[in-house]
DNA sequence: CATGAATGAGGCTTCATTCAT
DNA sequence: GATGAATGAAGCCTCATTCAT
């Protein structure tokens, strides 16, 4: 949960400098949803985490580096977050277990990173040197529901004629919603709407709907 | 083909410049979508079109100005490739005829313009300036499928328990799939994957399926 | 009074291209004077003179030959209204005559050439290859001046300690009061103004006063 | 050796900043008046002061605001002598204090400044931005000398008609005179010039001369 | 460790000038 | 002769990055 490359150095005061990095990852990712790659500065990114640019450079060596950790930052929360929801109830039917998983990914993108679907988004115009990284975080992120209902599926609870196809709608429909629920005023309506959403969602991977 | 403010000079050979000027926004509408408002470079625009950098100035007076002509042909061209479907099958019944705007719409997304998702997501870090275009786009193309949509559901054809939820979820399907199916080599299996496509949003709209 | 090179083709329907030079240099003298020489844009001068810019390239080879000729129209204009003064009153008294000239040049300033002073003045930033044009224009004005006053010095009419630095007095004094008194808006007292300007030059040139 | 702005930070090894900051102010300032506004590049200012241009962002962040600082320490370096010839002799006759200040500003323009008259000159082309930069300066340095001429028209010390005229008299015969001085290369002809320019400027104000 | 200073590369835009029609 | 089109050079400004303190 902190960052990944810790061991070297069990615990020492020198967590100030991963709480540091934490800061500037923090506000990469911030960035990076709303202005995009390009849009990025590392002069933003200095002054949102109160630091100055050259200061950057003590915890990462180029802005790419910046950006590679917030991508892995990012990945690893979200999917944390995906696993523990499927942890939480192993027992459930895998409807169920499925609908939970689709709202808990509709709650990250409303009340934690509104922007990660601007982020993993098929877009382009990332440097070619970041597309294998979003590419995993696609595949491990798929990986995590693609789960769910192929055993669903086997065990007869959902249906779908193409489960490649329907994974995409579903990728698709939560990215695309993600910031149209963080433009929301009014927090009922958000609440009414995202059950409407889950329930949308769960159409495509179901004949008869509840 | 369709060049917008025609009609003062129906002359003659003034026909080159509207040429040029659509080349350059086609240029420009690729490379806002591959790579975003800021990393289209007017250098890259100038290239593409096989003309210096300042002679961009003769047909646009600023990136901005460019920018502009690009959504605004981008939505003309989608919204009339649109409207022509339901113009060609207006008796149809309404799951018919929204069956044939998706997958027009996702003709259009895999055989000409693979990025146009991309542009009109909901995504920021595009000047102010440019929000009531993207707005505007977004509008007009809702409203296209929206009165397919309301008409079946009066009509009994369509269900679906919110119709801005399931419009939402409409865009983000298409959107997404842009760029994954235009990404596929083997045409063959594009073609069943658009047919698929087709199939799973088409659950959102109706109870009983096909 | 038209342009200087004349005399070739005595005289032809081709008077229209020196109706169009004139106007250009016209053109180009009101923009030297307002924005100078690096302020003056072929553009607009072209727009000012209802042509397109590549049609300059018809009267005046380059930019700089343009300001040649503005340059040399001016003074010419300049000379020959002073010059006709002189020619106006060849008996009066020289210290008359040299109010007369002082007279002359102001009112110049402030009805035709608002701007000539600030051309020129002894500012820079203008190209080597004008330095000579502008200091033969200072000269030859210079001399219109002088002649008057070696004259009066002479006749005992008029007395200065150093006829170099009184001429440099009135020049100075008359270019900085083209635009102070051009931008009055009471025409009244513009006028006052003016004799009072005159008196205050002759102070220079004299020891009793009138 | 008057920078504005000090006193925040009496500190130490930043005084270096402003050392600098002046040092590319001198050389905008010398720029500004051999070429004009438009005239100046920051090319050249960057090269007249060593330093790379981007580097010039760091003490200034646009042209228009190293333009600004010129014209303020221009004004206040004129100014600051000015007031202290004044304050040198405070009970001195109003003649005699007038002939001082127009012998150092004949000075400040020979020795310092040699150009400071083009600056300040009515002369427009320079962006609208800095007109009330450029009237301030008019007006804060015609209020020295108008502030002595007028207590020596009351004393019955000084005698001129107009008293608004003759200010722009002496203000045209000071800017003009400023290059024209330092073009000359005999020195001991400069003194005698200066000393007859000063004569020739002190008859505007008075009536029998000396 | 932290930062002010410095900069090469690149981005948008303007301008005087040439070329083809 | 007149002009729209085209462009190389130059101008102002930004940004990721390095260096010295």
């Amino acid at each position: 949960m902190e960052t990944v490359e810790t061991g070297e150095t069990p615990t020492r005061l020198s967590r100030r400098r991963e709480r540091r990095k934490a800061e500037i990852v923090r506000v990469a990712i911030s960035l990076l949803a709303t202005s995009g790659y390009q849009g990025m500065g590392l002069d933003d990114v200095a002054d949102g985490a109160d630091i100055a640019k050259p200061t950057l450079y003590h915890y990462f060596s180029s802005k790419d580096e910046l950006v590679s950790a917030a991508l892995e930052t990012l990945s690893n929360n979200v999917l944390n977050r995906l696993i523990a929801v499927l942890d939480d109830a192993p027992g459930d039917a895998h409807r169920d277990r499925l609908r939970a998983l689709v709202n808990e990914q509709i709650r990250i993108m409303t009340e934690e990173y509104p922007e990660v679907g601007t982020i993993f988004a098929w877009q382009t115009s990332w440097p070619d040197m970041h597309d294998e990284a979003r590419k995993s975080m696609r595949r491990r992120h798929d990986a995590v529901f693609r789960q769910v209902v192929v055993a669903g599926l086997e065990a007869g609870e959902l249906d779908c004629a193409n489960i490649d196809v329907a994974l995409q709608c579903l990728h698709g429909i939560i990215n695309n919603a993600s910031i149209w629920l963080s433009q929301m005023k009014d927090s009922e309506q958000t609440l009414t709407t995202q059950r409407d959403l889950v329930s949308a969602v769960m159409r495509i991977f179901t004949t008869e709907h509840s």
